[in-house]
This record gives structure tokens, C-alpha cells and sequence, in this order.
DNA sequence: GTGAAAGCGCTAACAA
DNA sequence: TTGTTAGCGCTTTCAC
């Protein structure tokens, strides 16, 4: 790899006259001709960690989610991808199997790689981002807030979802509705949690132990599922707080050879690759790529220096933005 | 962020001694501990671009793949992230929608970061790539070989695979088989075709048109078996020669009131978070978070290092090394 | 075993 | 406008 000096050399002119080529300041027609001419003949690359030490500011952000196998994250990444890389930024990797102890590895490769930014889906208070917060570094969270007043927020409603996932259930007539949830320190799962239990209060309740608290895997799904069907008073529909859930119910409902016309399943976010409408099978879509791209868009902005107060994007299930409030989010329903 | 020089004049030593604590280097256990406390103090956090500029040695490999939303590429994605993040490297996203443009983008990027190493699946020849092999820089090839004979790999025999995956639908009774694969550019989706041709034409052959050339995704998959469908002889049996054009497939087949008992399907790779056995669906599994986890490892030996010539790994449905052939990939068949 | 000093490749003052 | 120079934070000779 050719450096700044040996391209400078080669056209006969300073290292200072090379670095004002590559970052568009003025130069003499006649100079840039030649360094240009030098840049193309060496294959010149300036290089960015160079460049980052002197300048302090880097190309790279940190993409922090807690499972890239789940399609939601996925389709988050690939918004948020998409958006970064047409501004010159990449994404580094962090999946942090909703662990807070790999959160806290990753923030300190974040730290000490001088990554620019951080999108974020953390664990729990994430507490673990606190660090990146104090050092005035941006920082976006979505799906979940980080419990502090100083990172941005793209999220979707839901309490709301959920309240819709479950009023479908009765909808149909179901009136023994459970719900299968996440880990109690998951934001959205408590939320799902909280909207399952609103409707359900206002159909008389359900038993203490309807409300299932599991993982956000299909496993942990499964599981929870077998368990509602092993009661004496099994449920007639479910809530599958989200995806991979929704998957592991079906999955045990069929290993009884029962589908979602025997117990109807309602499920917080899209079943992903399904090949056709599952029968008794109802899903409330979450804008996993617009939540990544107005992120993306948002910390983007910050990298750029917009200073004012941290905003809490809503969105709805088309991904519009419902609303766009500069205050803390609101404190967490736990 | 605390510099090295802060941690010195704290521990009231040189910033040569911190340095040496930092690298493992023989220090005076008193002097030490002094750096010790301070790097606790100050919470210090070396700066690995300063450290990168100066050691010519980065902590980033870089992970480019044509579609982070392809749950087999997530899966591999997993398994690399697995073992690098282990030895202490980070994964840089680089997705590339297959498009070769967006390949040699990145390939400026790695140039351009100083990326160690990278994880490469790529589209067509890999000729974007060879800039990188040039440089001496290591490169494992991924699902598909870099046309060079540089450039370790890990893949699975395809051959084979689709050869099963039409002698299944023969052994269903099926008699017209077709497949619908990707673009001929890929090197997986010649192989799949050419493991369906060799299975075909021991039956007997099959119309030229039985042989569908589209994209590796849902619509690709789903836009072919349309046409097939459309047919005066339609099939009465598809090989899918990917997860995302098997689900697309099926759900052409669903939206016309059809299922795979009307006519077999038979996928390369497996369907993503399928709910239930498929009547009249069988799955040819890859095991791609092996890949991942293979090419990772192969990839860290060689920036330890390892001089010894290219690799051709080979791995069977399971995930095992069938084969680890250190001679160049064998010319791709189209 | 330890410190002083140079230098990795770049940019940004400052001078000319 | 252009060149000279210093310095971003680290590691690594080279003396001591």
C-alpha cells in the first residue's frame, strides 16, 4: 500500500498537497492534474486509521444486537446497512446473545477501535452503554431503550401491538388466551407482557400462570407451549410475544398434531420465510428494516453534530414515524 | 479516553514500561503494579489505531456476504463471529447484494481500514478480490471458491447434494424433475444444476427448459416455478437449489391451491424455521454455521501465520472435514 | 529492566 | 496556493 509521501514524491509535490486532493480543499488545476495522475499510477489508498489518529473521528459503527440468527435483527441490520454505507460508514458486528457480559466486551472493543457510533439493542437496563453515553459518544437504541436520557430511541409501540395480537384472539371467539413472553428483563417482552395484559383484564382476566416468561428463541417457545398444554385448563389461543416464539408454539402444537385451529396463535411480529397463511395463525408485523434505517439515519445526524436533546422515534407496523418526541423515554413498564 | 502517556505519569514511570504491562513484556513486578493501579485509575483502554498505525496489524476481518437476510449466511455469519470474536477480532458486515460493484467497494474499504483478514462468499469469479490476494492478504472463500489459487476455501460438495436431492424425488416416483436454481454467475447454483443434470439424464433426460436459471431469493423462486407451472408438461417434481427459492417455490405452489404432495419439492439447504415436517418436502441440510466456524479458524491460522499452501476444506452435511486438499479449488464447471 | 526517541501515515497549523 | 512541521497514541529499537 502506497503512502501519502510516496504519492507526493512521484508528483513532486508535498504530502500536505496529496491530502488536500483527497479531501477536496483548493489546489492548483495543474498540481491536482498530477497528483491525481500519481494517485492512479500507485493505486494510492489513503489510509483511515492514519487519518483517525490525527483526525479522532473513524468510519466505523457498532451494530450491537443480541441474535443475528433472528430475522428481525436481521432485517434491522440491513436497513441500518444500507443507510451507513451510502455515507461512507461500516457496521461492525456485535451479537451479544442478550448476555451483558459480551455487551461489556463489545464496548470495550467500541472504545478502544474509536468506533463513531453505536447501534443498539441492549440487555436488560443496558447499563453495559452507560460508558459510551458518558463519553459524549452517539448512540441509538432500538427495539429497546437504554434506561438514560442521553441515547436516541427508535422503537415501535408495544404495549399497542401486543393489545392487538391479543384482541384479535377474542375477536375470534377465544376466551382462554395466554401469552408466551421473553426474559422478564427484555423491554419488549415485558411491553408484550403488559399489552396481552390489558386485554385480557378486560375480557376477566386469565390464571396468574398464563403469562409465561421464557426466552425469545424458538426453543423457549417450545417449551412454553408444551407447558400451557400439559395443564388441566389449557388455553384456547396464544400470544407469541415474538417471532422465533411464535415459531417454537406452532412447532410444539404440531408435534401433538394440533395446529392453530385448535389453539389460536397471535404473534407480535412477522413469522419469517412462512410459505403460506397459516390457518388460525394471525401475525402483527414490526418494521424490522425501517427501525434499522431511521437508526442509521438518526446517528448519522449526531455523527454530523446535531446536538439537540435525544429523541424517542415511534413507528408504526408500515414503519412510518408516529411520533418523534425530543424527551427522555418514558421509564420502562416493569 | 486516557492516554498512554497519562497512565506513565500517573504510574511515575515511562510510557514504555505501561507499554510493556500492556504486551506482557518483563517488567519489575513493583513498577508493575504501579501501571496496574494506574490503568485501573485512569480506566485506560489502549488505543488499538495507534497501536494498529505503529504494529501494522489490525483487529478487524471482514465478513462479506450476498445477503445478510439468507438465514444460511446469517448462520455462517454466527459461526465466524463465534470463533473470531474468541481470538479477539471483530466482524465487519459487508453485504453485498451479490453485486460486483458493491464487492470492489468494500474491497477498498478492507484496503483502506487495514482489515487483517476477511471471510469471503463471493459472487461470480471473485476477480473483485484479488486485489486483496495480491496484497498478501488472507482471504477463506466461503460457499463459493475465489477463482485464484490463493485464496483458502470451505465448502460443501453441491455436486453431491443436489445429485440427492433429485434422486429423492426420483425414488417419490417422480418422473419430470426440474430445478430451479440461481444466477449462473454463482458458483453454488451451477453445481446444484449440474448435480440435478447428472441425476436427470441417468433417468432419461429432461426438457432443456426444465433447468431454470433466476436469483437466489424468495420472488426469483417463486417467479419460476410460476412459469413452470404455466407449462403444457409441467413437473411433477422441483429441486430448489436454495433455501430462499424452496420457500419461494412453495409458496407459488400454495397460492395456487397446490402443495408439495401435488408436485415434490426437494431443497438444497434447509428451510429456515419451519414449523413442521412439509408433506412432500425434503431438505438437503448445509451446515453453515460450521462453514462459518471453519473458515474463521482457518483464517486466524493464517494471520498467525501459516504459510502452508491454500486450502480446499471440504465438509459433509454434518459439518465434518471430509476433505482438506492443499491444492487449488478445481476449476468451476460451468 | 528501564527510559529516550523515532516513526507508523495522515492532517492542520503556520509560514512563506 | 503551497510546503514545512508537529503531533495524534502507540511500539520498538537503542542506550543505559
Amino acid at each position: 500500500m502506497a503512502t501519502i509521501y510516496e504519492v507526493a514524491a512521484h508528483a513532486e509535490v508535498s504530502p500536505a498537497t496529496v491530502s488536500r486532493v483527497m479531501n477536496g480543499t483548493a489546489v492548483r488545476p495543474e498540481l491536482e492534474e498530477r497528483v491525481r495522475i500519481a494517485i492512479a499510477a500507485l493505486n494510492y489508498r489513503p489510509s483511515r486509521r492514519a487519518r483517525s489518529l490525527r483526525t479522532n473521528h473513524s468510519e466505523m459503527i457498532a451494530l450491537v444486537i443480541p441474535d443475528i440468527e433472528n430475522p428481525f435483527f436481521t432485517a434491522l441490520a440491513r436497513g441500518a446497512e444500507h443507510v451507513t454505507r451510502k455515507a461512507g460508514y461500516s457496521l461492525v458486528l456485535c451479537n451479544t446473545d442478550d448476555d451483558s457480559a459480551l455487551e461489556e466486551a463489545y464496548v470495550e472493543v467500541i472504545q478502544a477501535e474509536h468506533m463513531t457510533g453505536a447501534i443498539v439493542a441492549p440487555y436488560a437496563t443496558g447499563a453495559a452503554f452507560l460508558p459510551l453515553l458518558n463519553e459524549g459518544r452517539p448512540i441509538v437504541a432500538v427495539d429497546r431503550h437504554i434506561e438514560d436520557g442521553r441515547a436516541d430511541a427508535v422503537m415501535v409501540d408495544n404495549v399497542t401491538g401486543a393489545m392487538e395480537a391479543s384482541q384479535w384472539l377474542f375477536d375470534q371467539g377465544r376466551t382462554r388466551v395466554a401469552c408466551i413472553t421473553g426474559q422478564q428483563y427484555v423491554q419488549t417482552a415485558r411491553e408484550r407482557a403488559h399489552g396481552w395484559r390489558k386485554v385480557v383484564d378486560a375480557h376477566g382476566g386469565a390464571p396468574e400462570d398464563y403469562l409465561v416468561w421464557t426466552n425469545f428463541h424458538v426453543e423457549g417457545g417450545m417449551a412454553a407451549m408444551e407447558d400451557l398444554l400439559d395443564r388441566a385448563d389449557p388455553p384456547d389461543g396464544i400470544v407469541a410475544a415474538n417471532n422465533l416464539v411464535g415459531i417454537g408454539a406452532l412447532t410444539a402444537l404440531a408435534r401433538r398434531g394440533l395446529t392453530a385451529i385448535d389453539i389460536a396463535v397471535s404473534v407480535c411480529d412477522s413469522l419469517p420465510h412462512i410459505i403460506a397463511p397459516v390457518p388460525g395463525v394471525h401475525t402483527v408485523h414490526t418494521p424490522a428494516r425501517a427501525i434499522g434505517e431511521h437508526a442509521a439515519t438518526l446517528l448519522l445526524a449526531r455523527i454530523e453534530g446535531d446536538k439537540s436533546p435525544a429523541r424517542n422515534v415511534v413507528l408504526n407496523s408500515r414503519g412510518d414515524v408516529i411520533s418523534s418526541a425530543p424527551h427522555p423515554p418514558s421509564p420502562p413498564s416493569a
